[in-house]
DNA sequence: TTGAAAGCGCTAACAA
DNA sequence: TTGTTAGCGCTTTCAA
């Protein structure tokens, strides 16, 4: 017999204490079954005193599932993803589901790897952002079995079910609305050295749209690190001193495109007869700038909460694309 | 013998389709042990075509340990927790340890239910905000014997360890530069519903040292909601329409803070002539603001990080309390 | 180098 | 109402 003294105390344990069998404990614990009074007050009083920690590896292992679904996020640092990932959690949280995440730094190969991790603990299903994978991910998840959401796009193939919206159409909307306000010289300001591929497909959506229309691209700027106001002020202040002055610039985001508001504040320029502004993603600090930004509104919290509720059912796949939406919303920098 | 068809596949199945017993399978996918190159290549063969997945609960509860660490959040609505999870998320990263984590909304019996829940996945150890929480959450804590780290705050009693800075001597310090600039009468701007505890130990300090210089808290606002600029930039309208009009604004943190900023900004009003402010974390978009904030830069990543490395840590504990510091910067605005 | 047996903690199924 | 048995998938131990 093995030496149980720094032992954490199992259902064994308690039902020694108690003097019953393990399985009364079991039973007692999880108030099904029957067990005479008599007992329960036994086990409870034992498993207090002792205090258990029930061990849901053990369950888990043994009903061959898990109340886990897998989270990957692209990066920590953007509203945007704790948003989707509040999303998640808030539905998870209201039927006992956890999530274990990780975190990509837009990185497929991390993320293949946190795919193959997070897979080894049988979660119930896995929340990933994008369509794009590196190669294999996409099969070692359908293997798995697990239920997926790709959440944010929808331009692409999914694994089974993507929640989101379409990043080039919501980068051609802008152009439109742009172009209807008479800009033609257009620049665009980014981030994550290019590697948010969902920003390179509204860039996409936007410059075809503007070129269809005989307008311009007239300088770009790509900062390497995460998305934030200092590198949006920065980058304005460097398209607004180059030789090809934009009358327009596209941000990557919301964030990027405060910063270049703030830039203008600083240097006393008007918006947006000096330049014209425009972000996405419509996040709620916005409400606060002293000039309203024009953004695209995308729907955050819905597609966490949308793909959490689709891994948790069981109910069958119905459609590979749920298009959640995105809104045009014309502020005062445009 | 129960049906295999719908299960995912098992080492006892790769060994069946290998033609070796179960355990050379488990010696080839550890790489541990010896087997010959010929039961290697045709187990890696097997594994790979039945898309093998390893599963975890079962060397888990195997190892009667397990590579997660619990990591408990009042929030996802504040950048400051994004950024303390972000610190913490690299680190384990790092180690091959994967975070499971909850959210509390700062109800201290939300989280209660989440530690319970988190310590029943046998975590290596647990992180959490703060030093106050429900009735029996520090027992239970205690008693699982998993490795605690409680994180942001250092006035109280520790469970174990804490990491993180005295919110009382922030507040003092915010109070005593502010009155060293000469400001007499103060307002303070609140959020979370009065719910956020180290806020209230911020404003304590703050209040403490205002009074014993003789000077006066004149007005005060607290939202009920999350905290964010708009809130600020909606209660500095209301402190500066009111009676008692405040000559300084200390706010419970930097996003309520830009948030007065801003609608000084859009009123024309002087900063600090017609206003003082101030915040607190130091958060990064306050650089690219037009005027720079004064506010208390907190360790947020490094708070993580240090937490997470003193749960995977193995070694004794030493220290209670582990002061990470702050840094008042004196900005623009006072 | 390989395999057989035992057991981690729990619960479904069956028996008393 | 209570107890016994078996087994989830894996790895440690011991034996061949």
């Amino acid at each position: 017999m093995r030496d149980r003294s720094d032992h954490r105390p199992t259902m064994g344990d308690i039902a020694e204490a108690a003097g019953v069998s393990q399985m009364t404990v079991s039973r007692v614990l999880r108030g099904s079954g029957s067990a005479s009074a008599e007992a329960r007050a036994r086990v409870e009083q034992a498993a207090h005193q002792l205090g258990y920690v029930p061990n849901r590896l053990a369950t888990a292992l043994r009903d061959e599932s898990t109340p886990l679904v897998a989270v990957i996020l692209p990066t920590l640092g953007n509203r945007v993803f704790s948003e989707v990932l509040a999303g998640v959690t808030e539905t998870l949280a209201g039927q006992g589901m956890q999530p274990v995440f990780g975190v990509t730094e837009y990185d497929p190969l991390r993320e293949a790897a946190l795919v193959r991790d997070l897979l080894s603990w049988r979660p119930r299903g896995i929340i990933l952002p994008g369509l794009e994978h590196a190669k294999g991910t996409r099969a070692a998840i359908r293997a798995s079995g697990v239920r997926v959401a790709e959440v944010m796009d929808l331009d692409g193939d999914p694994i089974s079910v993507a929640f989101g919206l379409s990043q080039v159409e919501a980068g051609r909307a802008t152009a439109r609305h742009m172009l209807a306000r008479g800009y033609r010289r257009f620049g665009w300001i980014g981030a994550q050295g290019g590697r948010d591929l969902r920003a390179s497909k509204r860039l996409a959506g936007f410059r075809e749209t503007v070129r269809a229309a005989g307008a311009q691209m007239v300088a770009e700027r790509v900062f390497d690190g995460p998305s934030a106001m200092v590198q949006g002020r920065r980058g304005t202040a460097m398209l607004l001193d180059g030789l090809a002055r934009p009358d327009a610039i596209y941000f990557a985001n919301d964030d990027l495109a405060a910063g270049g508001l703030m830039h203008c504040l600083a240097e006393g320029l008007t918006v947006p007869r000096d330049v014209a502004l425009a972000g996405f993603n419509g996040l709620g600090f916005l409400e606060a700038l002293p000039v309203r930004l024009t953004t695209v509104e995308t729907p955050r919290r819905e597609m966490g909460i949308s793909a959490a509720r689709h891994v948790m059912g069981d109910g069958p796949v119905a459609e590979a694309k749920v298009d959640l939406g995105f809104r045009l919303v014309a502020g005062e920098t445009s």
